[in-house]
DNA sequence: CGACCGATTGACACAGCTCAAATGAAGTGG
DNA sequence: CCACTTCATTTGAGCTGTGTCAATCGGTCG
């Protein structure tokens, strides 16, 4: 797929809010990068490491979490491509959790020095990256919300609303229908809810009209719905007008800004 | 208090990691800024404002939080002195979340413009604040498996411990003992759970002996223990070796690192 | 003194968990 | 091409942590 250009959808995402001069497109265009691929469940990082380059998602799905004691784990994030996986660690040396692969991903490992250099050099690319950042944290905080004070219906919903319009925003979701190669356990473990419960709350989706969920295929069937249940709001994902014309008209997208 | 010198937590936070040379210093130091004083339970900040100034929290507590359809709330962070409560607004014009007094506070209003204009013009500086927002998303993933995969009585003695380790850092919590100016709902919020539940699982901690919990003030009476029930382990807080020292080391604090 | 707010307590309901077993799908090796 | 394994989904049954409701108590402030 995009390997031939690894850099487009991060120069797309990076543009979203303003436009790179074109000294700053090709400054990304020429950064050094290995391409390296990883099979489902594979590690990509573990807690405790200190590496000393990003990971940049090219394609299929990664997703950050942390172990607790009694085997169990939260996953605290789900990384599409085109987001960098590990950003944090251009700056804060020690990783705070483990990064995974979900299904086979393939990514580009982007060196610190010359990253950094990069950042340095230019204000408007550090502007771009300090903008991914922060939509991290929104998330994160968004992710806060979802499993302090959300019923589990609603969770699920929510993420998968989330899920829609981050992955729309990166043309991976045409016609509210996305595969993510997930099982319902990894669901639960992002949404704070136990496997058996995961499922159920699945069914209860697709009774309700909600979605054709089958295997790893989520084809949402009533978006306006959807939103409802899961108490929805794209504001936090920063994406502006861009995805809401995406989104097809007839939805009734206005409904839900 | 340090009013009088209002950047000296901050300079303080920004050296943790590498000093700044004295040019840094006083760049920082020179900052334009505004002193306000806010009454508890006063917004600082609402969703969806764009401010053009970022808020440093000089003495008091700021909480973010988010609010519900179903007039329920949840806080998504607790904002000590040293803090800057929106950094995000630096480059992400519409704010995803408030902001609020947990009691009286005062804060600091630094500008955007002068803030932009010194972290463009000082990779060192831009570097100390990159680590301040990568921590703040390192707590955010934190309270997201607190809230995903705990159970109440782990949620409040993981919060404890968290804000115990961060208030010590700057000068706030000696001796395992600190007060923050938050009713058992605020705690409720925080944590996920109902006021009520809230209030047994405080009961709870004092009945263990974990804790002494009179009102705003906390006082840590078994750390090992507290750290056990609440599953915490410090390094997401990037803390390093500057707050073990200054632990207490009667109270085994090799135990949980 | 009355009003109000936060902490506390009790009774009850229920969302979601655990355990356990069955079903289905997909891959492996003979 | 069929046993066999493995892994994910599904279903059922009972249990429990936590929520809700409602009342009480205590302190603070005007």
């Amino acid at each position: 797929m995009e390997i031939g250009r690894p850099y487009s959808r991060l120069l797309h995402r990076l543009e979203r809010f303003n436009a790179l001069c074109s000294d700053d497109r090709r400054y990304v265009a020429e950064l050094p990068l290995t391409v390296a691929n990883f099979a489902a469940s594979q590690e990509v990082a573990r807690r405790g490491d200190t590496p000393s380059r990003c990971t940049l998602v090219l394609s299929g799905f990664l997703y950050g979490h942390k172990a607790l004691d009694n085997s169990r784990r939260q996953i605290t994030s789900l990384l599409v491509p085109g987001d960098i996986a590990d950003l944090n660690t251009l700056h804060l040396s020690t990783l705070d959790h483990s990064i995974s692969a979900l299904g086979p991903a393939v990514v580009a490992f982007l060196p610190h020095t010359p990253l950094k250099y990069m950042l340095d050099r230019s204000p408007h690319l550090a502007r771009a990256f300090w903008r991914e950042a922060f939509l991290e944290a929104a998330i994160l905080r968004e992710w806060v919300v979802n499993l302090g004070r959300r019923e589990a219906l609603a969770k699920v919903a929510h993420l998968v609303c989330e899920l829609a319009v981050r992955l729309q925003a990166v043309d991976l979701g045409r016609n509210l229908c996305f595969s993510v190669p997930w099982t319902q356990m990894d669901l639960a473990d992002a949404c704070g809810i136990s496997a058996v419960h995961a499922n159920r709350v699945v069914q209860e989706l697709r009774r309700l009209g909600l979605v054709d969920w089958d295997c790893r295929q989520v084809k949402i069937r009533d978006w306006d719905a959807l939103v409802k249940v899961g108490d929805f709001s794209d504001d936090y994902l920063q994406m502006q007008t861009a995805v809401k014309e995406a989104l097809p008209i007839e939805q009734g997208l206005s409904e839900y800004a």
